[in-house]
RNA sequence: GGGCGAUUAGCUCAGUUGGUUAGAGCACCUGCCUUACAAGCAGGGGGUCGCAGGUUCGAGUCCUGCAUCGCCCACCA
């Protein structure tokens, strides 16, 4: 069957959501992007770093995903078993609290009116409805993932893997139960990591305390002062420390800081001088009362702390820091991270004072019950009735909230679970350092070898019902009861059981802890029923599903073939700032799991940033939907504007533009504007909504899509193909498959083919470095510059005649073929759409040894550069061509020639320009309207005319005016030209007279630029001519 | 405080191992609705490459310092 397209068979725009929709069926239809293991490809394989099923997906999320697939595409075309595991996070805490936010404001109520079982059910419908939106953005993007392997780090496969790793931590006595300090949010009534937590500065106050010394001596002073900004925390003080020796540390203080100032800048200078002369200051008023107060501790003096009348000791230890406030520090070990250490090493008793809900508790005595924010007023308040306050400074305060809840942070101390990271973080350092798994760029490596080497355990535990139960049974046994030993001793013979022992929560008490390995219900309900044993109420911290995201989605602890075949994995694709939570710990998980690692490169990409520079985030309002973006400028331009800008050094800067949904014009976004719900359209007046909407009147309004006009160029781009695609198949009419020889090709096929097949080249080595902007601009430059611009325009006057028709139809059919596969992992559904349009009119295509070309492009085979094809040299000599044809272009735009009119020009210039010009005489006049009266090296000018000098290519261009139309121009842009000349002229003499560079520089840069002066002079003396020319004619 | 990165045209960005006159897109100016494309075509103007030193025959590129911006980590009674 033959198929003729003709130009109104096609429209002049690509209509992309048809396109979109019917390639997204199509593809899905027939299973490209399923993978199953074959020991006859080689695997190629990508899991998803799982977006939060907390919301939509931003711009961000567009970037991660374009570049994974660009990738999988790529290596799906290149002939690799591809496979790409889609799925989603549970994003415990996130999620937990955006549903728990809506459940607040939306019905008045909290997760405790609900209880356990009817939260967790309601966080699952929102995780369906956003899963389920997630996943049809990523397709609507072309995501090329294996849908069928979709999984959820929260669902039966990576919960078995969950309690399998937990399972062998603890039963490598990895992973232990222990009382930390932690970041406690009281409002969620949740521990949350320092990861979550962001310092706010905000105004406080520092409070002077005076605490009575019990029964002072002569000589020693009557009370100790210390400060705090937090005062209610006396409450639970244990202690007053004092650096064990003041003096000492002063000497080490100022010796220090001079040896600074011995090397600092003048600039810094006076600062230190000023700190010396303040510290030397606070030594000499200081140092003999904290020798007293050192002594004091040493001999266990005791002081009074006031309101709760308890004897604390002073204690000698170097947190103490002698030169800050009085040189002495209350402690509060238990709410205070760095008051716990001294609590560790002087062995003091710790006192919680806080409820879970931010309340004082009963140790608190006469506080208990208040909240702090009163706790503190009423301490302030009765220590200065008791006439124990000093000075209270007014002072910004860094304080600690919760990313979560955006409520202040209470240091807290609770029962929580750890991973030990000694061993696991050194074989993860290993495997980096050693060069198993590389990472992209290389700059990133140091940052998580850092990180790591830090060997910090990872508390595992949340207070939290959304995620994977810790799954370990526990009962506390009292120091009376003599049962722990035989109890311990019949749980451990259960099957699937590990067993341990921890202090208990009080003094003397021990606990049973018991870990069941998945699959063993039974022992988990004889564990509870004959042991009395109950399960760990909190959950695993989200990271430790997501880190074993690799091995758990192929199906791990079980080998299945899949795990066996796909697994390590070919590469990561994530951002930065998860390089330690999670990169970091998929490597340790992997390695501790499999004994391998879980991918063999890791390619960080830039982020997006707004046009503030700042990060986008829903919070923010700054936030791109891609559907927005998808919706206006196509997917394919989300995609290639994506990979356009995805350079390795920088992060993207995107200004936004509010859409106007009445009049289509676009409003820049603000800082100010970004946070309304409602907005007017600068232009025509109307209102519409944002993402912020919320009241019935604003919701109403039809919505402001947010754009960047930064896709604009990729739109174009993506229309440009069409265009070059259409005026293609327009002229395949009669199209007929056959071999090509060289012979029958000319010098602009030889010229396109040898540009093809370095492009070709150029491309795959930068996907295959990760230089995806790289990638694209060598296909923007190569598909408009030189198909579009040169080739196709070439091949319009070929069409036309009978005898080279065939040929030139053939070449452009190969072209566009190659183009579309170079393209395809960049623009998947433009390519398939003219893939197809091509195989009707071309379906076998191909130069040497034509063949079938195959249903669709996704499935097509990878170009490789045809090295026969290439030649720099025919491509300098095109460049000669090219620079010609300019000449007469610029002539014709300066001396404003209206384009229908011809023009008549001559070329001085060598025998063999002459012979390669000469068949591209009708060129000139297709692409310049412009004949060709004479070239050779004897041309003499025409009586009137306009000149342009080419050095590279040896000419002088004549354009015959038969009248000039501007002659002042004409001499302006001479003078102007013979000005720049003399400039450079004098530069270079400059250069080659300095005898240093002559005889320093290599001969041939020098004899480069002796060249170039001759070409400059000789330009020169042609520019001259025409000026007199010019002149003596007006 | 420690580390990493950035600073090039009005805007957003390229710029290879140091080597002629530093590029692109948008915006701007001139002329064109030329049968693939006005989301286009032909042409043009616009940059002392953040500042100051240094290395070199030669620096946007290498080194040092400074400034500004961004990110990460740590600390802050």
């Amino acid at each position: 069957m033959t198929v003729t397209f003709s130009a109104d068979s096609l429209p002049t725009r690509f209509e992309y959501k048809d396109a979109q929709k019917k390639w997204i069926a199509h593809w899905d239809a027939k299973g490209y992007f399923h993978s199953e293991p074959d020991p006859a490809k080689t695997p190629f394989t990508i899991v998803i770093p799982p977006p939060n099923v907390t919301g939509a997906l931003h711009l961000g999320h567009a970037l991660n995903n374009s570049l994974q697939d660009i990738l999988i595409r790529f290596k799906r075309m290149q002939g690799f078993n591809a496979l790409w595991m889609p799925g989603t996070d549970h994003a415990g805490i996130a999620t937990q609290a955006v549903v728990e936010r809506r459940l607040f404001e939306e019905e008045g109520k909290t997760r405790h009116d609900l209880g356990r079982e009817k939260l967790v059910e309601r966080i699952w419908a929102w995780k369906d409805a956003y899963e389920k939106r997630i996943l049809s953005q990523l397709k609507e993007m072309g995501c090329s993932c294996d849908w069928q392997r979709t999984r959820f780090t929260l669902d039966d496969t990576c919960a078995t893997a969950v309690r399998q790793t937990f399972y062998d931590l603890f039963a490598k006595k990895l992973i232990y139960r222990g009382k930390r300090l932690v970041n406690w949010d009281t409002f969620l009534q949740t521990a949350v990591s320092d990861d979550e937590v962001f310092h706010e500065t905000v105004p406080g106050h520092f409070w002077h305390m005076n605490y009575p010394v019990i029964d002072p001596q002569p000589g020693e002073p009557t009370h100790v002062t210390i400060a705090t900004t937090r005062p209610e925390t006396m409450l639970g003080d244990t202690a007053v420390a004092v650096h064990p020796d003041p003096e000492r540390a002063f000497q080490k203080l100022i010796a220090s800081l001079n040896e600074r100032i011995a090397t600092a800048s003048a600039k810094e200078k006076p600062e230190l001088q000023a700190e010396l002369e303040s510290i030397t200051a606070a030594r000499d008023s200081k140092l003999s009362q904290l020798i007293t107060l050192r002594d004091m501790a040493l001999a266990g003096r005791k002081l009074l702390l006031p309101l709760l009348d308890r004897p604390i000791p002073l204690v000698a230890d170097e947190w103490a820091k002698p030169e800050m406030g009085s040189g002495c520090v209350k402690i509060t070990p238990a709410h205070d991270p760095n008051d716990y250490e001294v609590g560790q090493r002087c062995h003091l008793p710790m006192i919680n004072i806080l409820n879970p809900n931010g309340t004082m508790n009963s140790n608190a005595g006469p506080y208990e019950g208040l909240k702090i924010k009163q706790a503190r007023e009423k301490v302030v308040a009765d220590m200065e009735a008791a006439g124990l306050l000093g000075d209270v400074e007014d002072r910004e305060i860094e304080l600690a909230h919760s990313d979560r809840s955006k409520t202040p942070i209470e240091p807290y101390l609770a029962d929580q679970w750890f991973v030990a990271m000694d061993q696991l973080a050194q074989s993860a350092m290993d495997a980096v350092s050693d060069g198993r798994v590389k990472i992209y760029p290389d700059r990133y490596t140091k940052g998580y070898l850092d990180w790591l080497g830090e060997k910090r355990d990872w508390p595992v535990s949340r207070q939290l019902w959304w995620g994977h139960r810790i799954p370990v049974w526990t009962r506390v046994f009292t120091s009376d009861d003599r049962s722990l030993d035989d109890v311990l001793r019949q749980v451990g013979q259960l099957p699937g059981v590990k067993t341990d022992r921890t202090p208990g929560p009080a003094e003397g008490e021990e606990t049973l802890l018991a870990c069941v390995a998945p699959g063993h219900e039974d022992s988990e309900e004889q564990l509870g029923s004959t042991f009395g044993m109950s399960q760990e109420d909190d959950v695993l911290d989200t990271w430790f599903s997501s880190a074993l995201w690799p091995h758990s989605t192929l199906g791990w602890p079980q080998q299945t073939p899949e795990l066996k075949y796909y697994y390590p994995t070919s590469t990561l694709i994530t951002s930065r700032d998860i390089i330690t939570l999670w990169v970091a710990r998929m490597v340790l998980a992997g390695l501790n799991n499999m004994g391998e690692i879980p991918f063999k490169e890791v390619f960080i990409h830039p982020k997006i940033l707004d046009g503030y520079g700042e990060g986008m985030s829903k919070s923010k309002g700054n936030g791109v939907d891609p559907l927005d973006v998808i919706e206006k400028f196509g997917a394919d331009a989300l995609r290639f504007g994506i990979a356009y800008l995805t350079t390795d050094t920088q992060d993207v800067r995107m200004p936004v533009q509010f859409e106007c949904p009445h009049c289509e014009s676009l409003m820049e976004q603000t800082k100010k504007n970004r946070q309304l719900p409602r907005i007017e359209c600068k232009k025509c007046g109307k209102p519409f909504s944002t993402q912020w909407a919320a009241k019935d009147e604003d919701t109403a309004l039809p919505r402001g899509a947010v754009v960047s006009e930064r896709f604009e160029l990729a739109r174009n781009f993506c229309n440009k193909l069409w265009n070059v695609a259409r005026l293609t198949l327009i002229n395949l009419d009669g199209y007929e498959a056959a071999p090509l020889t060289e012979d029958d090709l000319a010098f602009e096929d030889r010229w396109f083919l040898s540009r093809l097949a370095t492009v070709a080249d150029e491309v795959t080595d930068a996907l295959d470095h990760y230089r995806y902007a790289e990638a694209a601009r060598s296909l923007y430059d190569f598909a408009w510059d030189e198909f579009c611009s040169f080739y196709a325009e070439m091949a319009k006057p070929r069409f036309e005649d009978p005898a080279k028709r065939p040929i030139v139809q053939r070449v452009m059919a190969h072209g566009l073929d190659t183009l579309l596969r170079l393209l395809h992992p960049m623009i998947p559904f433009l390519t398939e759409e003219i893939w197809s349009l091509l195989g009707q009119v071309a379906p076998v295509r191909g130069l040497e040894s034509p063949s079938t070309a195959l249903e669709n492009v996704t499935i097509a085979a990878w170009p490789v550069g045809n090295a026969a094809h290439k030649n720099a040299e025919l491509e300098n000599r095109f460049a000669k061509f090219q620079a010609v044809l300019g000449a007469i272009r610029e002539i014709r735009s300066r001396q404003s020639i209206p384009p229908k009119e011809s023009v008549e020009f001559s070329v001085r210039c060598d025998d063999e320009l002459v012979r390669l010009l000469e068949p591209m005489k009708a060129y000139f006049v297709s692409m310049a309207k412009a004949n060709v009266i004479a070239w050779g090296p004897a041309v003499t000018p025409p009586e009137t005319n306009a000149a342009i000098n080419l050095p590279d290519a040896n000419a002088d261009v004549y354009v015959d005016l038969k009248d000039f139309i501007d002659v002042e121009a004409e001499i302006e842009r001479n003078q102007k030209q013979a000005q720049r000349l003399q400039g450079q002229i004098a530069g270079k003499e400059k250069q080659l007279s300095n005898e240093s560079f002559v005889s320093r520089a290599p001969a041939d840069v020098v004899q480069k630029e002796r060249e170039a002066l001759e070409t400059l002079r000789s330009q020169l003396a042609s520019v001259e001519a025409a000026l007199q020319k010019l002149e003596a004619g007006r």
